[in-house]
DNA sequence: CGATTACGTCAGTGATGCTGACTTATGTGC
DNA sequence: GCACATAAGTCAGCATCACTGACGTAATCG
């Protein structure tokens, strides 16, 4: 049954108020959604002190990583963030042999990012202490936590950048959302 | 079904890899928690932008509204920074008049938080922002969203800091995953 | 061959976090 | 009452990560 629903309201309108009986759990979840952030960054934060590096270098790591070719435009799309930050943790991890560079062969304005097999490592061990807490946590949610928590995530992402989020993280299952189907596409656009 | 159990491993051990197979899964959780945490707090932002604030400035706002005679050691706790970083955001708002102080009538060490009318209006249209934001992904996610979304992102919360926040957000229901009630204690501790 | 695109870079700014040291006011215990 | 602990405020300095705006270079496209 849908929360709208439930206080008579149209399915689909973003405006007027929740009820506040259901208010307060909506806000718990608000509040619970900043804590579990939280923590969930905090460990692989600790990692990344000691190589020098912040969140913002995990974040483009990670995304390298995942999807190696990858262009300057797209990494900008994905961190919605500007050149000029992003250029300022690239430099580094270039620099320190973590990403590397080179031209595309079709247009060779591009350079097309891969991770060195040393970023490969920081990467997945990052990665894994990352994914332990979400596989404990599914865990203790119960079973089908996992298809039920990627619809809540999915559909918690700002509706025009689903479908590039949803060919990005390429899950093999059916589109939680959208309804259509999840298969990767090689680049991202 | 368990993740670890799945593979073989102990239930409750943080250690060892996870299936391949089931790996990009999660792996994919954690790319929508970073999109997903990126929306929710995206539309807040823009407002606060429009008062000259942060998030820093939201997170007390909020946590001062919900807890009313709030000590400054309880957000310190609560965010997890420093007093010189709360002190910065809170003498603003103390300045601009969304926040007050009183001293505690036990303990007139202590400074109370409250909210100001102002105050508790820019905190609650924040809040509804981002809790229509979670009411829509509920629905869109399915039924039991609600409980499962409660039970998981309480479990990504780190275990030393579970009980704390179970008391904060004092959630009506049956405490998701430590299985102890949840009903608020009057004070932060 | 001119316009656009992809990328890199420079200069300056602001928000948010940090450490460490110090002060003030108040409460507590011997 | 005095020593110590606690709650809070403050100062000085620093790092990270974000921003804007402008400009340069190389390559592609029409």
């Amino acid at each position: 049954m849908s929360r709208r629903e439930a206080t008579g309201q149209l399915e689909g309108a973003l405006t007027g108020p929740v009820a506040d009986r259901e208010r307060d759990t909506l806000v718990a979840c608000a509040e619970l959604f900043f804590f579990a952030y939280r923590d969930f960054t905090a460990e692989a934060d600790k990692i990344l002190e000691q190589y020098g590096f912040g969140r913002a270098h995990h974040r483009v790591l990670h995304f390298v990583n995942r999807n190696p070719g990858l262009r300057v435009a797209d990494l900008l799309h994905i961190l919605q963030i500007t050149k000029q930050s992003l250029a300022r943790v690239l430099k580094q991890l270039i620099d320190e042999g973590f990403v590397a560079q080179r031209s595309g062969k079709e247009d060779r304005r591009e350079r097309l990012l891969h991770v060195t097999a040393k970023g490969a490592k920081l990467a997945d061990k990052l990665a894994d202490l990352q994914i332990r807490r979400i596989s404990a946590a599914l865990d203790a949610a119960g079973p089908e936590a996992d298809a039920m928590t990627r619809r809540f995530l999915f559909a918690m992402i700002g509706e025009k950048d689903r479908v590039r989020v949803r060919d990005l993280i390429r899950l093999e299952t059916t589109d939680p959302v959208s309804g259509a189907r999840a298969l990767a596409t090689p680049e991202v656009t």
